[in-house]
DNA sequence: ATAATTTGTAACTGGTTTGTAACAGCCATG
DNA sequence: CATGGCTGTTACAAACCAGTTACAAATTAT
C-alpha cells in the first residue's frame, strides 16, 4: 500500500458541458515537470488523466482501472518502459505511446518491436501528441466496443430494480420503468462503484461535476432526494441510500446484485 | 481506365513456406525508386505488396481489394496524400501510414489530424518502417476479424424494413422502398454495429466524419431526424432510434434482425 | 456549366434537467 | 429537552438540450 501520495488524479476542469471523450489516460514519467506538463495537456482536452512516477505505481493503477492509452517514458527508475510495454502488450489491447528524451533511432525501433503503438520524442509538440493520443484512443475504444458487443447485456441489480446502463433506465420487477436523468444515473453509478463506503458530498461533487463543494451547497442533497424518489424509497425501510450524518451518503451493501 | 501498365503487382518470391502474414499492403509513391525500395522491403517480409504511382491508381486498387495497410506519400501528383487520407478514413478501418520527404513538423501534425495512423519521414530506416507496418497490420486485422463476425448478412433487418446495404436502400415489408443518403446510411450502420449501446454525438461524429463535435453543433441531430423520418418513426411508439437525454442516441435492441 | 441532391448552419421552440433558496424537521450534544 | 447545525423537501428560475424548419453551402450528377 504505497503510492497514493504521489499518484496524481485529476479530472477535467472547466468546459464541463463539452466532455469530448470519456477516455482514461495514464501518464508514466519519473520527472515531475514532464508528468505535469503532459497531464495538463490532456486535461485541457477533457480526458480523465491519471499519472504515476514509476512502473510499480503504473501497474497498480492499471490493475484497478481500464485505461485506454498509456504514455510511457522509456527510461524509468526500476523496471523500464520497454519491459512494461512488453508485459502490457501480452494480454491487453491498451494503446501504448512511448516517450523518450533521445532522438535515438534504435530506441525507437526497439520500442516499436516491443509492441508500442506510437513513439514520441522529447521535446514534444502538444498538438502532435494530442493528435496521436486521439487517434489511438479512437482505435482502442473501437476495438473494445467490438469485443464487448454482446457481452455485458446483463443489467445491474439495485434494490428491486434492474439498471439498464445504456438507457439510464430503471426496470422494475413489476414491469415498471423509470427514466433517470444523467445526473441521477451518475450518482447511482458512483455509489454503486463504492458500494458500502460512505462518500462525502465533496467526493460526490468531484466525481459528478468535477468541481468543489462548499458547506452551503445543497445540490447533492437535492440530487440524492430525487434519486431516492425514483427508487421509491419510503424513507422508512427498503432504504438503499443511507445518510451518514455529518459525513455523506452510502449505498447499502444489500442493494447490490 | 488507365494505369494497369504502371501498377506493379508482386507477391513474395521463394521463401513461401515462411509466409509471416497474409496481409495486403499498398504502396503509393510517384517516385519509381522509392516505390520499388518500399515494395522490396515488404516482399522480403512475406507481405502481398501492391503499388500505385498516384491517387487515382490507388483508389482503383483500393476499390478492388481489401488492403490492410496503405503507405502513402504526402506529395503526390494530382490528388495529394492528405486528401486521400481523409477520404479513406471516413468509411474504412484501413491502416494508413504517411510517408514524406520533409521533416516538417506541421506536415506530420496535419497528417495525424487527418486520421493517419503513422507517420514516417524519408530517409527511412527499413527496420523501423517494418516494425510500424507490422504493428499496424496486427491492429487492423484484429479489428477486421471482430467486425466481420456477424456483419454482411446482405440484407439486414431493422424495424419493419430490410436494409439493402449495397444500394443503401430500405425495403419495406409492404413493398415500399426508401433511398437513404450516404450520411443516413452510415449513421444507421454505426448504430446497427453498436446496437443497444448509447453513442454520444461525439462518437457518432468521429465515426461518420472523423471530426470533432462541439456543443453548438446540431448536425447529428438533424441527421437523426432525417433518418427517423425515413424509417417512418411516428415519434410515438415503433421507436427504433432512442434519444438518451444529455448523452446521445441508441438503436433499440428490438430493432435488430 | 448547370441542375439536383445532399449536407451543414442558424434560428426558434418546447421541454427537461439542474441549481438555488427557503423553510421545516431531524439529530447530537450539553 | 433545548439549541445549533445538518438534512429533507418543495417550488421556482436559470441553464441546458433536443426537435424542427428553412436556407445556404457543398457535392454530385447531367
Amino acid at each position: 500500500m504505497v503510492g497514493s501520495a504521489v499518484v496524481v488524479v485529476k479530472w477535467k476542469g472547466l468546459k464541463s458541458a463539452m466532455l469530448t471523450s470519456d477516455a482514461k489516460i495514464l501518464v508514466v514519467d519519473d520527472s515531475d515537470v514532464i508528468r505535469q506538463t503532459l497531464v495538463s495537456y490532456f486535461e485541457e482536452e477533457g480526458y480523465a488523466v491519471f499519472s504515476a512516477a514509476n512502473a510499480e505505481q503504473a501497474e497498480e493503477l492499471l490493475a484497478r482501472e481500464p485505461f485506454d492509452v498509456v504514455l510511457l517514458d522509456i527510461r524509468l527508475p526500476g523496471k523500464d518502459g520497454l519491459t512494461l510495454t512488453r508485459e502490457l502488450r501480452t494480454g491487453s489491447e491498451i494503446g501504448i505511446i512511448l516517450v523518450t528524451g533521445r532522438q535515438d533511432e534504435l530506441d525507437r525501433i526497439i520500442g516499436l518491436e516491443c509492441g508500442a503503438d506510437e513513439y514520441v520524442a522529447k521535446p514534444f509538440n502538444p498538438r502532435e501528441i494530442l493528435a496521436r493520443v486521439k487517434n489511438l484512443v479512437r482505435r482502442v475504444q473501437r476495438l473494445r466496443s467490438l469485443e464487448t458487443r454482446d457481452a455485458e447485456t446483463e443489467s445491474i441489480r439495485v434494490g428491486g430494480w434492474n439498471l439498464d446502463a445504456h438507457r439510464r433506465l430503471l426496470l422494475g420487477d413489476d414491469g415498471e420503468t423509470v427514466q433517470l436523468t444523467e445526473g441521477e444515473y451518475q450518482l447511482l453509478q458512483v455509489l454503486l462503484q463504492n458500494i458500502g463506503k460512505t462518500m462525502s458530498r465533496d467526493q460526490l461533487m468531484d466525481r459528478l461535476k468535477h468541481r468543489a463543494w462548499d458547506a452551503t451547497d445543497r445540490s447533492i442533497d437535492v440530487l440524492v432526494a430525487r434519486l431516492r424518489k425514483k427508487l421509491r424509497e419510503d424513507a422508512s425501510h427498503t432504504q438503499q441510500i443511507v445518510t451518514v450524518h455529518g459525513v455523506g451518503y452510502l449505498l447499502s451493501p444489500a442493494s447490490g446484485r
